[in-house]
DNA sequence: CCAGACTCTCGACGTTTGTCAAGCGATTAC
DNA sequence: GTAATCGCTTGACAAACGTCGAGAGTCTGG
């Protein structure tokens, strides 16, 4: 992996157009594979399936932690990765962190990757 | 990464229930992980862009080695991947390998992370 | 039959990633 | 004010990943 990765920059509109639309540019694969790569963990496929099932009230990291499984430092790094991809939200609350889903992050990852779709 | 990793089991239906409709199995996440990863990678989403971009005639590894700038070692690698995941499908013919792209893994997979889609 | 072209596989390397334990900040409860 | 809870960050380690060079098969064309 000699690429160096430049974080996601989670200002920009989700992304481009879809990958069936012809070849596309270097950078916009980038991005493309990094909000893919947030997701692509089965830890955080089952976070996110739990965030889903909650987008009402919201889940807090405490409840998470032995949801999945693994330590509370681990799925607050998992979550952070979601963040910084767009794909769900935190809001503080007290002492806990209620995590929402942010289905127009996941609409548009959905959009760019299916030909058919939407 | 404790966790060894069994490997994409492609005689599966793509797979189960969209994220959204609840908490999901260990082993569904896994599935779904599992073809996530196989298109999180710049190179991966590039080579997928141009052969869904030539989804007609399909494209052979020596075109698309030049195309995103690595070794053709590398994009059979890669290839690889993506055949395992059934994103694309590769026929020989002559000395020559043509892929294509595979609709209804790409389908399924957005229709698995997206709620609002399809 | 032999030389050439195309693709894949195999080792090897450096980097990235997932995991945990430990510690720090912030907020709440007594 | 003090203790407890929750969440995040850091540091460290093992496993996995991307990349390449070299080599082995396969097929075509002379």
């Amino acid at each position: 992996m000699p690429k160096a990765l430049p974080v996601l920059d989670t200002t920009a509109p989700v992304c481009c157009s879809p990958l069936a639309a012809g070849p596309i540019a270097e950078a916009d694969a980038l991005q493309i594979a990094l909000r893919l790569k947030a997701l692509a963990d089965p830890i955080r496929v089952r976070l996110m399936s739990l965030i889903l099932a909650e987008a009402q009230t919201g889940v807090c990291t405490c409840d998470l932690a032995p949801a999945v499984g693994v330590t509370e430092a681990t799925v607050s790094h998992h979550l952070k990765q979601l963040r910084d991809a767009g794909l769900v939200e935190g809001t503080r609350k007290g002492t806990n962190t209620y995590y929402r889903p942010n289905a127009e992050g996941l609409g548009a990852l959905c959009r760019v990757i299916d030909p058919a779709c939407c």
